[in-house]
DNA sequence: CATCTTATTTTTGTATACGATAATTTCTAC
DNA sequence: GTAGAAATTATCGTATACAAAAATAAGATG
């Protein structure tokens, strides 16, 4: 966590527009935000432009900053690569994986099972950012890792709540299993297959949740 | 072409880190780059700013900005990653294309093979790109097209060197034909295989010219 | 002569100031 | 009363100023 002024707009302004404070088209006004943030107008015009650079806000020149909230088609098109990048990460890990790989798998599975035994979602949620992460290290593709790890993140705050949809752990907790035994055998196509599914089942209780959301409003 | 002293500067350092004349490792000095393109320091961090959001560089804070040119390691596992998305928007353009856009596409492959005939490697880098936006814009996932099209811009510096690479152009163009066959008939699973293919022979080729390089030294 | 401490300098990060352009309001003409 | 033009205001983009932290240089001590 960075101290730096600038940091803390972007992330203040991100959490925001996840949470929904900030709605889509809205301004994000200089001014404002630096008096919000208590800071001048500089560091709120860096953290604007991480912001434009990360998909979050759109800059009309010489007319200023714009909320641009994902839509509902876009976070489906975001799922769908989604699903393909981890299935790339599965497959080449399916190939790749060490023995010591397997067994922080396995591992991060088992704090998974823990966390459903517990029924904790929050645990639930950094074992399973683990277990994701170890095939995204076994991958053996830096590049892919990070590409992959950053698309996560920014349909995290949506997945959070998916988690607390009914019955998902332990849905999700049998999918990681099958994923498993597609690495320790080494069947790429499996692994692949596997982990596209994971990915999209999530996409569609994404759907569940939103359709539920527009029903109830 | 944006008149903003920040985006000349971002284009100026993304240019020379592209041809080389910035070295991997260098400092991004904001007074010196202020001091080149005749700016104060103000655009220059926005500039820097934006270079270390496309991985062009890396800030250390409190120490500043470093030039990243990417290492033959990642400039392969980004062609392995730009392989899968263009296979995927093959794959999905497959399911989703329509006759206009199919007729674009072929318009833009006629483009491709009036530039052999003229030999004008130049023109068959722009056709190229023509042809391949048609896919992206036929795939139906917007977010899929703009990642794969930020991707392709991060490698096209590279790409123009290997069109002029011998013998390449045809065969680049032999592909184009092979996709728009399996486009035609909704075969969706050549149209992923063959467009992963032309990309990573274009990965290929891009290490032949590497290693000529590194041998020529 | 080496090393640790301290002083100086450089450079980053933030605040403020200013000019230019777009948005808004006011005013005039019909 | 409405439409268009001019003036005003607000906001963006850039320049400059300043404070804090790190790098570097200088000096003292063993």
């Amino acid at each position: 966590m960075s101290s730096r002024a600038a940091t803390r707009v972007f992330q203040g302004v991100e959490e925001q527009i996840a949470t929904g404070q900030l709605k889509d088209g809205e301004k994000l006004d200089e001014a404002s935000l630096a008096e919000r943030f208590q800071v001048s107008r500089t560091p709120v015009r860096e953290a604007l432009l991480q912001l434009v650079g990360s998909g979050l806000a759109t800059q009309i020149p010489k007319r200023g900053c714009f909320v641009k909230a994902p839509s509902f088609r876009e976070m489906i098109e975001m799922f769908e690569v989604m699903s393909e990048l981890e299935g790339m990460c599965a497959r080449l890990a399916a190939r790749r994986i060490s023995d010591q790989q397997l067994a922080a798998l396995k591992a991060a599975n088992e704090g998974c099972e823990e966390a459903i035994q517990a029924n904790d979602s929050d645990l639930y949620y950094h074992k399973n950012v683990e277990f994701h992460e170890c095939i995204y290290t076994a991958c053996g593709n830096s590049f892919l890792a990070s590409e992959t790890r950053s698309l996560r993140r920014r349909l995290q705050s949506f997945r959070r709540l998916q988690l607390r949809v009914r019955g998902r752990m332990p849905q999700s907790f049998n999918e990681h299993y099958e994923i498993i035994e597609a690495l320790e055998s080494g069947n790429a196509d499996k692994a692949d297959l596997v982990s596209r599914q994971h990915v999209m089942i999530q996409g569609e209780r994404f759907n569940d949740l939103l359709v539920h959301m527009e029903q109830t409003q």
